[in-house]
DNA sequence: TGATTGACTGGTC
DNA sequence: CGACCAGCCAATC
C-alpha cells in the first residue's frame, strides 16, 4: 500500500517515486493540497524533505492541525513545524 | 492554446 | 543550519 506507516515520516519525493513519479512531488504535494478534510489520505504524515511541514499563505489553518496531528501520532514537531526526518523518516520495504 | 503557479528538491554560499 | 538559485512537471485559469 502506498499509505504511510503510523509514526512515521514520509517526503513528497518519496511519495512521488513511490507512485511511479519520480521528479513530480510537487504534483503531490498540489494532489495533497486538494484533498477535501478529512480525507483517507494521511497527508499529516508527509513533509517536505526539509524535514518541515509545508507551509502555505492559504493553509495557515490545516497546516498547524498537521503539526497536532504528527504530536498526536508522536511526533515531536518544533514551533516553526521541524521534524526529527532521519529517526522517523518513513523506510518503504525496509525489513530487517 | 499559452502563460502562470505551486503543500518540491538539490546544490551552492 | 539558514538563505538563495535553478530545474522540474503537471494542473489551472
Amino acid at each position: 500500500m502506498t499509505q504511510i506507516p503510523p509514526g512515521q515520516l514520509a517526503t513528497y519525493g518519496q511519495i512521488a517515486d513511490r507512485i511511479g513519479a519520480y521528479g513530480r512531488a510537487r504534483q503531490v504535494g498540489w494532489a495533497l493540497g486538494r484533498l477535501p478534510l478529512p480525507s483517507p489520505v494521511p497527508w499529516q504524515r508527509v513533509v517536505n524533505a526539509r524535514g518541515r511541514i509545508s507551509f502555505s499563505g492559504s493553509r495557515e489553518g490545516s497546516d498547524w492541525i498537521q503539526r497536532e496531528m504528527l504530536i498526536a501520532e508522536g511526533i515531536p514537531v518544533d514551533s516553526e513545524g521541524r521534524l526529527p526526518l532521519g529517526r522517523y523518516l518513513w523506510r518503504p520495504d525496509a525489513s530487517p
